[in-house]
DNA sequence: AGTCTGTGTGTAAACGTTTACATTGCTTTT
DNA sequence: AAAAGCAATGTAAACGTTTACACACAGACT
């Protein structure tokens, strides 16, 4: 092995014979060089292997070209989606994405855009919206563009991209009213640290509260988005008296676990018992009956987020949000209830 | 709004009323200060929320404190978990994991190892092993440590922290096997750019052809890891004549699809058909039958594979390979062929 | 022939850290 | 009481880039 030492833009410079200046512009601004030396500087490259130092760079520019998302967890496969779809877009635009987990904790989320910080990210992408105001304000502080995804509300005070989960799980309350249910239970996420959770609820509380059916402990339980979570939910609404004829799940895990639940408990989806479920991932498709949910369109919002998180640090634009549609996806698992009732 | 720019280990100083080294001795190696000092520091440190510059420290100490990992897709639950306890535990040693996606494709592997070594990354975390002899050379250049992971093989060239897909492959068609099945079919993911399965389909192969029984097209066919793709499959093996009673699936994602495909196809699971997946992913259990599965210990991979990098990076251990051992997880989607076979 | 403009290149200063080495003021040893 | 050792701090150089400014030289004007 000969040395170690990686090669700097001066011995780049030494064999390519210009100044470190010229090789700089030759791979940064490669119209501001003659095409002859410009060719010299290139050969020296390939020749070194050379690749500039990251630190170097960012201590003079300023930039990192980095951006930095911080999400509950990547093992949901709505995160798992938006991320990818908007890490393509980030890597398009020459921009490296940082994930951060938080595990729905509002203490964690707040150390790692912390720590996102420290390392110098450009922007920063942030799912939902309640957080301390600390971790506005530091924001703010640092003048570090940034963007609330999964959400939408005309009136907040920062930029969204996402939905609104209240109308959608008011729309998802009312199709399953519109079927006939009037017994209808529903299983929420943890709402401490999700307000997309507690949106949902909002949104079902208000389409029941239309037809004067309260939603309330017993018949709403918030448990984890877990598999066995929704099965062990769905099976302690099953064995309420009266016992409902529709479960609205907070997402489609939860609704998959209720199916297998619903299942254990001797009863069969739809005819005894209806389940609805909420995102519209691959599980939705693969459970017999497939769900009825809400269709969100994770990836074309994580494209959008990126794309303009990309023109906030390029100050292209200026902070806007944008609101997509969701729209309901009627599949097997929602019928009208049972004829008895 | 006062001045943007963000304060500077000098301004500390100044305002501590010491010198720049004692700052950064304060914060780097504390009990090389006097604890009266350091506390003028802290105090001098939170009012002006100073907060160290990335590059500037990148710069001078050649590391940046970043690891990164290239996997084919953040939208496989396999994947998500593993880099989720990955991620988790170089969290806990201080570092940040960049991720980056190739899609299953060689040329865009090597090009975004490029991109995290043009970052600076300290270290890497690659799936599989097959990729050219010039990734690899580019790796040893730069004199960056790597870990392969997902696999395991004991001749590998390359420390590798994973499994024996082939090995577990072959157990579990031997399981097939011995539940009674000669007519015996696979649903492979895609072998092309991804060694894991084709390791997988070569174990397969290697237990029935140690019953001479043969695995080629029509009965063995290759498609994308998709409940889709996997549906279809499974309705094409199902036309065929002499018709498998067993299907291998290369992973869980397939094994649900070809679960529904055979029930489209007005056939039971396990009645008529019997089908086998891969992974134990929570999907393995939402579906019923719930899938006879391989239980992979990604979580624990990941875990192992973290640590084992952040090793090799302090120079604190020597490159070593790590194996998971695999077990069969028996669910209802197993079963004896039917009678009349 | 002299001035002007523009293009291509070089010089050198900055960016914010870390750290080898020098310095200071004590405490311990002889 | 002098010498030696040690702990705490300061001084200043180095890390690899980018970029403002200076400069040289060509061709296009007067």
């Amino acid at each position: 092995m000969g040395t170690n030492t990686a090669p700097t833009l001066h011995d780049v410079a030494r064999r390519a014979g210009v100044s470190t200046a010229t090789v700089s512009r030759s791979l940064n601004l490669p119209d501001r060089v003659r095409p002859q030396t410009r060719a010299r500087v290139e050969l020296a490259v390939a020749e070194l292997g050379y690749t500039p130092h990251f630190g170097g760079r960012a201590l003079v520019s300023n930039r990192t070209n980095t951006v930095g998302a911080v999400i509950p967890t990547m093992e949901n496969a709505i995160f798992a989606r938006g991320l990818q779809a908007m890490q393509d877009e980030f890597t398009a635009g020459g921009v490296t994405m940082l994930v951060a987990t938080s595990y729905y904790d509002a203490e964690r989320e707040a150390e790692q855009i912390r720590t996102l910080l420290a390392r110098g990210v450009d922007g920063l992408v942030l799912i939902g919206q309640a957080r301390p105001d600390s971790t506005y304000q530091m924001l703010q502080a640092r003048n570090i563009p940034f963007l609330l995804v999964w959400i939408y509300h005309s009136d907040s005070s920062y930029p969204c991209v996402g939905f609104d989960n209240r109308g959608a799980a008011r729309a998802m309350a009312e199709q399953v009213l519109a079927s006939g249910h009037r017994r209808v239970a529903m299983i929420s996420g943890l709402t401490a640290g999700n307000d997309r959770a507690a949106e949902r609820v909002a949104g079902v509380c208000d389409a029941l509260a239309a037809r004067d059916i309260p939603l309330e402990p017993p018949y709403l339980v918030e448990k984890p988005y877990t598999l066995d979570d929704g099965g062990e939910a769905a099976k302690t609404l099953l064995a309420l008296d009266p016992r409902p004829t529709a479960i609205i799940c907070g997402n489609d895990v939860q609704a998959a676990g209720a199916l297998r639940g619903s299942r254990e408990a001797g009863l069969a989806v739809p005819r005894d018992v209806s389940i609805v479920g909420f995102d519209d991932i691959d599980l939705a498709v693969a459970v017999e009956p497939a769900l009825t949910t809400v269709r969100v369109p994770h990836r074309r919002m994580g494209r959008a987020a990126a794309k303009l998180l990309l023109q906030l640090i390029a100050k292209v634009q200026s902070p806007e949000s944008i609101r997509f549609d969701t729209r309901i996806i009627q599949r097997g698992s929602l019928s009208a209830p049972p004829d008895g009732y």
